[in-house]
DNA sequence: TATGAATGAGGCTTCATTCAT
DNA sequence: GATGAATGAAGCCTCATTCAT
């Protein structure tokens, strides 16, 4: 089965560039530690992504809008403002500890890749400004710019996880995520 | 009397680093970006710093260090836990409206020169995390865990400054400290 | 199959670097130099060697050892004192001849390389010094400090090298060995 | 007096530069070296000297036709030609526990100097020399290529003071010129 | 004279990418 | 599809030398 065997090995670099990319950073990662880790020859690389850039570009994006469009789906099995929230930051909590390589991949080592999405595309926090916008039209929460109340949730949700990637807190948001439903609706409804 | 006995050269040049390292990130930036920047030649650099490493190391240190001492000092100066969390959240705006980018540098893009602190060497982290559990000992804050009370009040804060840094809110962090106060008491007061 | 798996590369790079260095020191040869004179670029150089020190130690370890071996298997063959001293000194010449180059990288060159030799590595100088400490123990050596003695030997045919490459003797030392043998014998005994 | 510090400095300038060539080799030392070992700036270093070559080569030369000189002196001193070859060899002793450092920097480092040297300017190996052709056409020593004979000599006394650098003699080689004039004679002889 | 900042060339090395096999 | 040698640009750094002060 030559085909699935192209895949797999297409996976395993995206993988293990993911990781790498995460532990070190995408500049710190050179192509030959891709596929050292991958115990395939540099060239043989190219066989599967067009460049470097592409393989960042390519890991970055799938992931992305996949986990976007998780929030998304999270936030419409949802009535209430909080609710929609609170499912959100236990989709983010969750993927977290799914993988948090990937997670630290997408939200902190992108540096760059943000602006080649096309314009319109939606991120995740796109999708916790949706709700919030749409929390103050009804009035579940109370009125305020929406990308301060956007920030603030964002915040307390990206911090745990950098406070975890250090060690600071346990490894498992999951544990947790309902300490951070009840203090972003908190500082949402404090204004 | 040497050349340029009142120069500022090293200055410059750490200014400018500080720049392109907040822009591109450190392993993005070359030694010839900064040595462009400041219109001498890559050569020149090295009579001010020993290395790429030492000119990284040295302008975050220096101003980490500063920075730290000054959220200290503003909570010191106040007698209670909002007190000093207040205190220090407008220290962070005040910082940030003074020089965004290296409010960024030191905040954002440390990434590897957090790990060669002299162990113990404090941090802002430390600076808040010491405040709020303080509070937590007076009962002023309620019980829980300190360093997920200090994620909270630290993303509300550092979020805000990205998404300024993404146009996404006004540059002015002043203009809306009263609000991440109000968040981030609300929020660590929210067990 | 890779494009050069008979390739005969990193040979070529080794013996034009051994050529340069005898010729000019190793300090003086640049990385640039051996390329050109091996018609590749830089880069490619690092395929076959790990860095510039890597090159110059395996050039001179390789055959520093394989040289000293020779000399002490000459010596074994032989049964007296003179007999073996006559062999290597032989040796010496025979190397020489066949390669004046690498005789003077290994001999004259080395500087800095004989302090990286495992302690205890077995030198030309040792495998001398052990024959003639052992023609000192049975009698057939007069009694004297064997250091000594192998500085005569080991000056009478290395100063004799160093002429030859300067042109000031004929460029063959083969055709000399006897003379070197008998003034050495006569120097070692002339206590 | 002024003129005295002047001259003071340039003699300190070429000292310091002469051990450091001794010990780590010309290429290997910078101006830099040099200037901090004298404890002086670097442009300061060029108002004593015009480039780095013409102090390696100030250094060398005179130096090296001064001991030429007295190399000379000793021989004419004496009426033999034995008495000839033993007052040079011990004055090759004497020179180099004079100053072991400089000895090595003309007989060791020289390289790339000696070509240099005006045509028929004499060096130590025309001293020795002529003292050797002229014993032959005496009849004191026998009928050889006087140019082996000289590399006999030379080779004698130079692996001498090579392992006296390395420390495998006693650094006074004054103590061993009998033995060396010994073993020379009767290498020299031993036809 | 002395200083040390500045220069420009060059040194060693790594990197993304290509390509003959 | 895979390999790994080769390339050329670029990266960081050192050096001899100059020059304004």
């Amino acid at each position: 089965m030559p085909r699935h065997r192209f895949t797999d090995t297409r996976e395993r670099i995206e993988k293990a560039a993911i990781r790498l990319f995460a532990e070190k950073g995408v500049a710190e990662t050179s192509v030959r530690d891709i596929a050292r880790a991958v115990d395939i020859s540099e060239g043989a690389l190219y066989r599967h992504f067009v460049s470097k850039d592409e393989l960042v570009w390519t890991a970055f994006e799938h992931h992305y809008v996949a986990f976007t469009g998780r929030l998304d789906a999270l936030a419409q099995a949802e009535t209430t403002a909080r609710g929609k929230l609170a499912a959100m930051i236990r989709g983010f909590c969750d993927a977290h500890d799914d993988d948090p390589t990937l997670f630290r991949f997408l939200l902190f080592v992108q540096h760059g890749q943000l602006n080649k999405l096309a314009a319109g595309t939606p991120t995740p926090v796109d999708a916790v400004r949706a709700v919030i916008e749409r929390g103050i039209a009804t009035g579940e929460i109370p009125g305020q710019p929406p990308d301060v109340a956007t920030a603030l949730v964002f915040g307390i949700v990206l911090q745990s996880a950098t406070f975890a990637a250090y060690g600071r807190l346990a490894s498992s948001l999951g544990s947790m995520s309902h300490r951070l439903v009840t203090a972003a609706w908190a500082a949402v409804t404090s204004v």
